[in-house]
DNA sequence: AGTTTATGTCAGCCTTGTTGACATTCCAAG
DNA sequence: CTTGGAATGTCAACAAGGCTGACATAAACT
């Protein structure tokens, strides 16, 4: 099972990309990819008093606004108390606004302000200038093959929260 | 520069891969993918007093028998004090090896035990398994796209590293 | 002999996960 | 109407695993 051809490629030619060589090449491919998509914002974020965490919540307040609290825990798999720290210093800072529901009192309605969604676009366009170099070198095929992978990766779960945010957005 | 067509998108349909909008889900697609590809080796992980930073150790020193601190270091990119805690318990559990270099006595080079081996064994397994099944579900020629698009993504020294590694394996 | 390189260790800090306890609000059953 | 449970959000404390800085050791190089 650790080593060879793996367990269900049972045939020849076709299945060849399956051997346990190209899966653990493609784990290592995705190893340091993550490490340069998360690279450039990083960078930046570590100028201010914020990290990862806080360029996550941002960027799906962006673009879900409005969001719950509630809403964003389930996209971003945290506890809400590991997000409420970082979504407190945001608040502090004047990035994110936070408005008590009008129909469930209980809620807390989130979105950007404008200098929030000034920090936003500075993490989104490094990391989109990546993304597109990439995607540039690589084609609308080699593209397309890379969304079919990585969504066949995702939990169940989590794919219907990626295609809701695609559905919405535009 | 952060609403509408993507600024390089200069001409028509053949770019129109390279909006905004287009680029915005192949970020949220790596974000919800890594999840996911991390997912099962953290469950495993969780049950003994280990974390991902222990994964990626013994992942490597796997793939590389023999390597050495300073190597590691550089693929991992972490500091050698972060890399020498995880390192020293995994030593000390008995799952890596640390034997002094005979050329240069400086260095230690580093092996899994068998029990290592088992345990790397167990977190690949399952991590191949997911991505086996992305592969099998999408086919070929996405995969193909899925490496392309990973690899131009890295930063370069991560792709000399991702080679070094794809070429010594079979 | 003196310098550089590879490694390990100690101390202390930060971010970002976790759990537990608690407050507020809503809603539904009595 | 009241009361109890569910949903939502906040505060406190802790752990993992990054980081820097300082320092020790041993070996190699000049």
């Amino acid at each position: 099972m650790t080593n060879g051809r793996s367990s269900g490629a049972i045939s020849g030619e076709s299945l060849l990309f399956l051997t346990d060589e190209q899966l653990q090449q493609g784990i290592e491919a995705m190893f340091f990819a993550y490490r340069g998509f998360t690279a450039d914002p990083d960078r930046i974020l570590s100028e201010m008093a914020y990290g990862r965490a806080h360029h996550r919540a941002v960027h799906f307040i962006n673009r879900s606004p409005g969001t719950t609290v509630n809403n964003l825990l389930n996209i971003l798999g945290v506890t809400k108390q590991s997000l409420n720290r970082v979504l407190r210093t945001l608040i502090a800072d004047g990035l994110v606004e936070s408005r008590v529901g009008e129909i469930d009192r209980r809620e807390r309605h989130l979105h950007l302000t404008n200098e929030g969604r000034l920090l936003e676009g500075r993490l989104s366009d490094a990391q989109r200038a990546r993304m597109r170099s990439a995607f540039r070198d690589v084609g609308p095929d080699a593209v397309a093959g890379f969304r079919r992978v990585l969504e066949a990766m995702m939990d169940k779960e989590m794919q219907r929260a990626y295609t809701r945010l695609k559905e919405s957005g535009s």
